[in-house]
DNA sequence: CACGCCCCTG
DNA sequence: CAGGGGCGTG
């Protein structure tokens, strides 16, 4: 049943969302606001052509037994009526016909001559509908089982309806059904044999409510009159009363199909949001797959979405068949099935307005339709909104966990990776900062497999130092922050990919920041005006947000590359790569294999979103790179680092974390010297040509266990001399009491600072760590 | 004032 | 190794 699985889906949605964090969760409330008010609009429209009764839940038949020569009129004055009191019931479009018709009749019961067709609208007016309902939740305060006794209803269904009243609040689909034996009681009214049996019931309160037919009201009558009076009175009251029914029916079906309308409005930008993530996922994956010879493979990607569709359908399949919902026909139905459980809802919400909650089953639904009661069943929309909200929302979910977590939802990855890094690069280059940057460096390089556990020490002093410092936003536990002004990237359409995705590009807010979407991934070819990259066909711009998502996929694929590969392969991949960008190997190509060698990893696993291969942190890679530099400069100049450290989008928390870094390893490093020239000192030794470090030194051992723990680098002879000099400049200053100069070490740092070396030009590739500790 | 470095502390 | 205070320099 369409209606059990909305329900179930509800439940399922409502878990994912406690469970979402952060960028979903914003996502999803995006989508909401943008679904609402989508929704809402479009129920401010003006009433389109009747051309679908699929939503309509009263019988047709009624309408077939109406003369429509007056019916016109009638209808004319009964819809200029409710425009009056439209404010009433616009606003609540979850009063069901069933409910208007009721009213109606009960209004025309307390003031009209069956007989007066014409003057029923007018007499029915005023407050009689509101002096029926007000009747109605008075009665069934007096006797709150009347107002939907299952009696009360057609003998022949008495099962589904208790079956009803036992399990309404928690099962949906009983309500559909009950709205289906509505119509077939409606539908048999004209039957003798149903007019007996109810009258047979409800002969007295009938009777009354004739007899007190100039009350305009059935006051203190409960529902269960109403639906008597209701099928007594139908052959008496044929006309005026069926072309209320006529009247008010279509009323209603316009409001269904109004909602249905922009339903399917809702699952056709659903589609097209599908389509649109198939279409650059395509794309994407296309690209890998076929590295450099992107241009002109575009137009493949309408022939392969279906096989891409598939692909993410298994891919649903994995993350609990989420992705059926990404099914248009399913929504669709869902909506359908939505529509008419409010309907049903909203008409027994206002049957049984008191009728006591049994039970605490579906408490939360219960309130609602209380709420709805009070409030006016204005929950239609809400439910409508909602429904809609959580479909968008789970769907934009689905389809960025299967973008976000790739090796789920992608059976083999694609090997390929230079389109992408080459956008990479584009996206590196830092013209547009990432707050997913951030995220970035985290991973332990040397570390074969990427742990979370790697993200460590450096990065939380970047975030929050670029926090405080205003322009990065590097906060990884908030959600993306607004982005910046939108990017500038002379390639980039970002408005044809709202325009693409199937929303209004004014209004519509795309639950991926769009600088985000449309900018980073740009082709960084189209940057250089090369345009050798991607035809800027229309499928261009579709290429944005799934290319941060494919960088995940590209992250793991490339790590499970470099854990077999190595890292040099993946530079000379590069270089070619990027020979077209003019980089040379030191170059932001190369920076992006160190990016994707392992930083990005664990940015990927936060964020879908990743895809900076700039980084705005510093990763323990980075540490031990520096370590290593140390070995041959001492006191690199922020210069140097930025060359050296090329991957790393500087700033001022960088630089000065790099500086202190530096500043921490001649802490230790000169510590140590002190420390070695006082025991030598204290051993005994006399000269400081005595004291030489060689490779089996104790200094030595402890210099490099600092620097170079893992033993894994080729400590350069230079240091070796370089230590030694420092060794004994401090063995020579404290010989001579220097010492008892509080800045007696500053002279030694002049000395040690002209002694620093050319850094290999190794070290300028992201890739160094790779190169350097396999050879 | 900003920056870099040193020194100290945790 | 990071943070913070202090100091010197441009």
């Amino acid at each position: 049943m369409p209606d059990h699985d909305s329900t179930t889906l509800l439940t399922r949605q409502t878990k994912r969302r406690r469970v979402d964090i952060g960028v979903k969760r914003a996502v999803g409330s995006t989508i909401f606001t943008r679904a609402r008010e989508s929704l809402l609009d479009s129920m401010n429209q003006s009433h389109g052509p009747d051309q679908d009764a699929d939503c309509s839940l009263v019988a047709h038949s009624h309408l077939g037994t109406n003369g429509d020569g007056e019916k016109s009129n009638v209808l004319r004055k009964l819809l200029k009526r409710a425009n009056s009191y439209e404010d009433t019931i616009m606003p609540f479009p979850g009063a069901t016909i069933i409910s208007q018709l009721l009213k109606n009749n009960m209004g025309k019961n307390g003031g009209i001559n069956p007989s007066n067709k014409q003057g029923s609208g007018a007499l029915s007016s005023g407050g009689s509908e509101i002096q029926a309902e007000d009747a109605c939740s008075n009665s069934s305060r007096d006797s709150p089982l009347d107002c939907l006794s299952p009696g009360s209803l057609a003998p022949s269904q008495p099962l589904s309806l208790s079956s009803f009243d036992l399990d309404r609040l928690s099962d949906e689909h009983l309500r559909a059904k009950r709205a289906r034996v509505e119509n077939i009681i409606r539908g048999m009214s004209h039957s003798p044999l149903v007019r007996l049996n109810t009258s047979d019931h409800n002969q007295e309160s009938s009777r009354e409510n004739e007899s007190s037919s100039s009350r305009g009201g059935v006051v203190g009558v409960g529902e269960v009159y109403r639906e008597n009076k209701r099928k007594q009175r139908l052959p008496q009251q044929q006309h005026s009363f069926t072309q209320l029914v006529c009247s008010r029916q279509e009323q209603r079906q316009e409001e269904r199909r109004q909602l249905k309308l922009q339903l399917e409005d809702m699952q056709k930008q659903l589609r097209q949001l599908q389509e649109k993530f198939y279409q650059i996922y395509d794309s994407e994956t296309e690209e890998e797959e076929n590295g450099e010879k992107e241009d002109g493979n575009l137009s493949e990607d309408s022939i392969r979405s279906d096989g891409l569709e598939e692909r993410h359908r298994d891919r649903g399949q994995h993350t609990h068949d989420n992705l059926s919902e990404l099914d248009p026909g399913l929504f669709l139905d869902r909506a359908r099935a939505l529509l008419r459980e409010q309907a049903l809802i909203d008409g027994e919400m206002e049957e049984d307005v008191d009728r006591r909650v049994e039970g605490d089953r579906n408490g939360e639904r219960v309130m609602k339709r209380r709420g709805g009661a009070a409030g006016g069943g204005r929950h239609l929309a809400e439910t409508l909104k909602q429904q809609l909200n959580c479909a968008v929302s789970q769907v934009v979910d689905i389809v960025v966990k299967g973008f976000s977590s790739p090796k789920q939802a992608v059976s083999s990855p694609t090997p390929n990776y230079h389109p992408s890094n080459q956008r990479l690069h584009c996206f590196g280059d830092g013209i547009v900062p990432s707050p997913l940057d951030s995220f970035g460096g985290l991973s332990g390089r040397l570390s074969g497999v990427p742990t979370p556990n790697d993200q460590t020490e450096a990065l939380p002093l970047v975030v929050r130092k670029s926090g405080g410092s205003g322009g990065e936003n590097t906060n990884p536990s908030l959600p993306p922050p607004p982005p910046p002004p939108l990017p500038h990237h002379p390639s980039l359409h970002p408005s044809s990919l709202t325009a693409s995705l199937g929303f209004n590009p004014p209004s519509f807010r795309h639950p991926f920041p769009l600088p985000l979407m449309g900018y980073p991934f740009q082709n960084p070819l189209g940057s250089h005006g090369g345009g050798a990259g991607y035809a800027p066909g229309p499928k261009d711009h579709h290429r944005s947000s799934p290319d941060s998502m494919d960088m995940t996929r590209e992250t793991v694929s490339l790590r499970t590359k470099m854990a077999s590969l190595g890292g040099s392969h993946l530079s000379h991949h590069h270089h070619r790569q990027s020979s077209p960008t003019q980089h040379g190997p030191e170059g932001l190509s190369l920076s992006l294999i160190k990016s994707e060698c392992g930083d990005l990893q664990d940015m990927a696993d936060i964020s879908p979103y990743s895809g900076s291969t700039i980084q705005e942190g510093l990763s323990p890679n980075h540490l031990k790179k520096a370590k290593l530099m140390f070995f041959y400069t001492r006191y690199p100049s922020s210069n140097m680092l930025k060359m050296y450290f090329s991957d790393v989008k500087f700033n001022r928390c960088i630089t000065s974390q790099l500086i202190k870094w530096f500043s921490n390893f001649r802490e230790f490093y000169y510590i140590q010297m002190e420390k070695f020239a006082r025991q030598a000192i204290n051993e005994g030794v006399t000269a400081a040509e005595e004291l030489t470090v060689g490779r089996d030194a104790e200094l030595f051992r402890a210099l490099n266990m600092h620097y170079n723990k893992a033993n894994d680098f080729e400590v350069p002879d230079r240091f070796l001399e370089v230590a030694q000099v420092t060794l004994r400049e401090f063995f020579n200053a404290i010989v001579a009491g220097k010492d008892a100069d509080p800045s007696w070490k500053k002279a030694i740092y002049k000395v040690i600072c002209k002694l620093d070396s050319e850094v290999p030009e190794v070290f300028k590739s992201p890739s160094c760590l790779q190169e350097l500790l396999h050879d």
